[in-house]
DNA sequence: TCAAAAGTGTTTTGTGTACACCCATGC
DNA sequence: GCATGGGTGTACACAAAACACTTTTGA
């Protein structure tokens, strides 16, 4: 090995003169957002910070030091959900110096989608609770902005991608997804644009099912085409042209 | 105030039980983009550790204690440029456990639009270089990571904001504007389409004036509206509907 | 008079959106 | 037979893309 020239440092020596920077926490939050009687929700816990006391935040965890950021977030994800094979995005790092009561810790903000039928497990104790999003006025620490954060990212994306799939039965039928969109999008859709839409994008197979136990006519049973699956997957961003 | 109930913590105890996790370190690293003789380029300085001898990498910092992200980053800018009043927009964090030598360091990324007239006071020490983005195949550190994902996420920003106009003169022809688009996308653009698009999105004031000195048929002058000028101002999200 | 770029419009194709009727089922 | 939603098609407006010729200027 080359010895280094005089003026470059080592990895060692810019370490130690650095040493008073070490002082930052850099914490995961994760935004997991679930889907029941046609509301958009997430997942919350009550604060157990004094400061914060009777509010809810969301689910997060510093991030260890041998572990990097998306690890981290599938960690806090799967602890505190029991799910496995999930949808992770990272969406922003929020770092005001004083959005933390115990010093300086930044944030990295991830959402996720999930079946919230399929997980009732470690919700029981623990002061889990699944909130319905357009009613939740007041969060922990910024919570809030992270919240509106990731929903604007995830309205962006959902026209785009198969994303919603996730939140929903393995076998659903069009109208259980038109209703989907509208609670993300928070607006109400066409039938018949939304079907076309859908249907141009192919990305459902006709099971040849219909539904049973509706009050009306059932309507017929699709499923996402399983190339579309999200495992945890990175979501390529669209590349727009002139 | 409240005596805190038994299972609260406060943020003191909390940050005691934690101090094991106050040991990662934060930095910004900043893309910023400059375009001169039809060639978009980038920023660069060469790396001063031992361990990236002879490479380039981004321009960063740690980011201080008592400074938030995109204070740290402006920072950085403005002491490696000299210039104020620029747009800057965080992209992504990045943190694997070894993308740094020095320790575990992870970065927030940030992208940035300056004209590279205007600023060739800090440049001439330093071993600070413009480099052509599209030959670039190496960075130190993941910097090639980050410079891609900042460069995606200005081709996708590009046509639905005005944020190109801080890499060109006051004063700038159609012909100027055009060939920047193409230098950014990577795609050569119909030029009477081009100039639909740019009057549609009525940005540009048609100053009545012509060039000068150009070896063929001078075009019309241009300036951007005043109302468009980013001057550090957040980026709203493009909001999709259905 | 030549080279280089300015300036300009039409057609085609695809997409978004608004809108109405009959059908199948459960009750 | 009534309520509920299923299923379908058309018309209009707008945006994107392809494409060619004349004009102006400098050299």
């Amino acid at each position: 090995m080359l010895p280094a020239k005089p003026h470059l440092k080592t990895a060692e020596s810019e370490k130690i003169s650095h040493l008073d920077y070490f002082n930052i926490a850099v914490s995961v939050d994760c935004v997991i957002f679930g889907y029941d009687e046609q509301e958009l929700k997430v997942l919350l816990i009550k604060s157990d910070l004094k400061e914060f006391e009777g509010m809810y935040s969301l689910l997060g965890d510093l991030v260890k030091p041998d572990e990097d950021l998306d690890s981290a977030s599938y960690r806090v994800l799967k602890a505190r959900t029991g799910m496995d094979d999930l949808y992770l995005e990272q969406v922003h790092a929020f770092g005001g110096v004083d959005r933390h009561p115990s010093g300086r810790v930044i944030t990295i903000a991830y959402y996720s989608l999930i079946d919230l039928k399929h997980h009732r497990l470690q919700l029981s104790h623990n002061d889990l609770h699944w909130h319905i999003v357009k009613d939740i006025r007041k969060l922990a620490f910024d919570h809030k902005l992270v919240l509106d954060t990731c929903l604007n990212r995830l309205q962006d994306q959902v026209m785009d991608h198969p994303l919603v799939f996730s939140l929903l039965p393995e076998k659903f039928s069009l109208r259980e997804l038109q209703q989907l969109y509208e609670a993300i999008l928070g607006v109400e859709l066409d039938r018949r644009n939304f079907r076309k839409k859908i249907s141009i994008k192919d990305w459902l197979i006709d099971l040849g099912e219909m539904e049973t136990d509706v009050p009306h006519r059932p309507g017929k049973l699709y499923k996402l085409k399983p190339e579309f699956r999200l495992n945890g997957n990175p979501l390529p961003r669209s590349v727009k042209s002139l």
